[in-house]
DNA sequence: ACGATGATGAAC
DNA sequence: TTCATCATCGTA
């Protein structure tokens, strides 16, 4: 419970943090207004050897916070019009980070940690990385933030917890020109279906 | 299926 | 300095 904190994301294990990240609580405070996010949606980037991550061809100025220190946010632009959304993760020096694909907003925060089956929740749901950083007002002025209370966007852990059988393994989106690794199973996405039947 | 729309990085 | 590409999305 609370806050989730850097150790959290020093795992050298990046899919298995992407995937612990599910059920986790993205939290954004925007003009006095705080609203949470149920994460639904992730993919892993996973080192210099991952030929579909910006830091294969080796550390550059936009992806140089890849190499830092876990628990800072990653956002880049992309296609002229969209801010992605990334974790930093990993050992420093170990370039690595977690693409926000999708969550399910909370809507009411009566409900703030009291624990009630994710199922019961009315909530929306924001799926893409594009659409769910312009919904959140997120653009490059978070880039090389901490996720902290105090910068307005953190991510905080409710003890959610969602079903293995409810997370789908499937290949991350759009890195066709990855070659072998455009097949690895690096993004997880809990099913919504099983989301429903379960709770 | 394709255009919008601009930063990025590699080539020249 | 040019140029292809791009971790996308909305419309068709």
């Amino acid at each position: 419970m609370g806050t989730v904190s850097k150790k959290f994301f020093q795992d050298k294990n990046i899919p298995r943090v992407a995937r612990s990240l599910l059920g986790n609580v993205l939290m954004r405070r925007y003009r006095g207004e705080t609203r949470a996010y149920i994460i639904t949606d992730v993919e892993a980037y996973d080192g210099p050897r991952d030929k579909a991550s910006h830091a294969y061809r080796g550390k550059t100025a936009r992806n140089a916070l890849m190499f830092g220190e876990a628990g800072r946010w990653y956002v880049y632009f992309v296609y002229g019009m969209y801010w992605m959304l990334n974790m930093v993760t990993g050992p420093k020096e170990y370039p690595a980070a977690i693409l926000i694909r999708g969550a399910m907003a909370v809507r009411s925060p009566k409900f703030l940690g009291l624990g009630n089956p994710i199922a019961k929740w009315q909530s929306d749901c924001l799926s893409g990385p594009g659409r769910l950083t312009r919904a959140l007002h997120i653009d490059k002025s978070f880039n090389g933030q901490c996720a902290r209370p105090e910068n307005g966007l953190w991510i905080e852990d409710w003890g959610i917890k969602i079903p293995p059988r409810a997370i789908r393994k499937v290949p991350r989106i759009g890195v066709s020109y990855a070659h072998e690794w455009a097949q690895k199973p690096y993004r997880f996405v809990v099913d919504p279906v099983v989301r429903e039947r379960r709770g």
